[in-house]
DNA sequence: CCTTAAGCGAGACGGTACGTCTGGTCTTGAA
DNA sequence: TTCAAGACCAGACGTACCGTCTCGCTTAAGG
């Protein structure tokens, strides 16, 4: 009922280095347990003492492992024009710099392959994200800038699925003035 | 220099309508080459000798298999908003049905694993689709439905974004309502 | 350094079955890796971890299989010419049953298409089986049955080739009386 | 009922040739027929409609290729014990070259893989040489050079098994010194 | 001369087996 | 009880050959 050896915190952190720096070197496909395994200096049932398959432990590198960009809100200013230009545009220099766009695809190869990795990372990566960009649109909305009945998911869905659809269908990362064109679009409307 | 068999045209159909078949059965990572072989009635050798990848296969399946939707226009009644709705509307159902979203996570793996195959499905699949839709956007543009300066393409690539957003985000599919409202905040903005 | 799993005993008595029941039901060329890992239930990797070829595999099966008659000298009566004769017949009497020829066959095969696998089986079987004859020849040169110059290890060579050109010469086993016929024409000399 | 084109010689020489120097080159196991195909400038068809299978392709080129030794006589001269001597001596300098071993053990290899081929082989090849060492030994036996009752097929198996066992065990190829032992053996015997 | 039928080089075909790689599990001895 | 190590079963991978099957093109004989 007692002791034990308790679960070795660098191994943890030694695996998640592993596959985030396997991830970027080779993509999620050509990345093997085994190699994590051997570069972390682990055994093999280490890993799968604690993560149940290869997606688990990629999506918790990219999440805990300094991959993923840090959870930031849009900032606010008052303008709200302003703030998810600036917002985009910073996501826009992450996804330009191609760590991001890896990144991206290796998620989105995980999500679409394994249902259960593509739970966790709407979880803990895409629904927090996308929840802040919605507090600040709700913010705008209440305070008038936004028409009284917008549609606050619809449009961060929109704002989002843009940035989704350039990294991967062109494999060129979207630029600021791309961001600057999607904040037009959906704030002012095409129509004229 | 000369002779030689000529290439089988029902072996490459047998081969590409297995594919699909496996595909919608089992889903895209669970696919092999020995199976699509196996239930094609023919050898491994014949798929390698004409495909590079399990995506490069699956992408022609999808492409030539009759899975893909066909190449349908939106319609041009005039009324660019009723016309869009009625566009994203028909991808919804499409989404909706359960093929079509198997089918766009299928295809998003092999994308996002393969350079090569996301070129040819941006040629080939997206492309086209998009292209549509930007011609029948170029139209109400001209015509006045939308401002002078509307930027065609980043309206494109927002409507399908929004679209790709929400099936790779594993929740619901979208409904005719979300098509309703992304057009909404697409043409008429958000803000008030 | 230190740990890791032991070599599965029970796995390695399970190939080296499979294989001589293969053998002997197939022969050689018929004979597959993929079917000795399905018959044994073990992973084609584990036969290729401790084996490098079919011919390795076949090799050992044949030495510890049990398949390979065991090492058995030839009497000692005092009588050379009886004793050869004895230790000859016994040897037909083993090709003759049909298991010996295949044997001999697939070792045969196995020593003329790999280099490894014939060094092996000429010191594991061919040598030690020469050594007894030529051991039993050696008294008999000194206890004066023999010329005194009597080249043993040609005269071993003589009985050994004799039988080994029949199983590959005619596919027909040779039978007791041919053992008797090369005894005497080895002892006693074929001139007038 | 009518014409046709006939079977083209040079087709078959450039197989023959093809095969001989792919055997020497490669070994048995390691010869395929799309490697002869290919260095023949040949169509496979072209070597499958005259021979069915690759060992028989491989036995006609030692027959007809020019890689088999000549079918020579022992010599003739009245005395048997050197007639046999030089006839030995005459193959151990050929095995000696290297070349005859290869040879050797590509024939056995086929001969053990493959039934029909050791039957051809055995006509063609074994059984003439050994036949005109029977008509040699038969006509000492006759001129009394042998005793009477001398077992001549015995005697001849036991001269061409000793040879044969020498290259299989693939020790060093046998020499002058060993032939002459293994003539005084089988004529004078090892008894005292 | 013209048909007809076989042989030809080429190379794709359905298969089988190869030897390797990976996923996920199990075992060992040390910590 | 966990750890590093590493063997285990299972099964897909992509390649290599097998022997068969078209292709379009020579060749000859026979009409």
């Amino acid at each position: 009922m007692t002791g034990g050896r308790r679960r070795s915190e660098s191994s943890r952190l030694a695996i998640l280095d592993a596959a985030r720096d396997l991830l970027l070197e080779r993509g999620y496909e050509r990345l093997t347990i085994d190699a994590i395994a051997a570069r972390a200096g682990v055994g093999k049932q280490t890993i799968y003492r604690w993560w149940g398959s290869k997606g688990a432990v990629v999506a918790d590198a990219a999440l805990e492992g300094g991959l993923a960009p840090p959870l930031v809100a849009p900032p606010d200013t008052g303008d709200i024009e302003a703030d998810l230009r600036a917002w985009l545009r910073d996501w826009t220099s992450r996804l330009a710099s191609g760590v991001g766009t890896s990144l991206i695809l290796a998620l989105t190869a995980a999500t679409a392959e394994d249902h259960a990795v593509a739970d966790v990372l709407y979880e803990r990566f895409t629904a927090p994200h996308e929840q802040l960009l919605r507090d600040r649109l709700e913010l705008a909305r209440v305070a008038g800038q936004l028409g009284p009945q917008a549609p606050v998911p619809t449009i961060a869905g929109v704002l989002i699925g843009s940035l989704l659809y350039r990294v991967l269908s062109r494999q060129e990362p979207p630029t600021a003035d791309d961001a600057d064109l999607v904040v037009r679009v959906v704030l002012g409307g095409a129509g004229g």
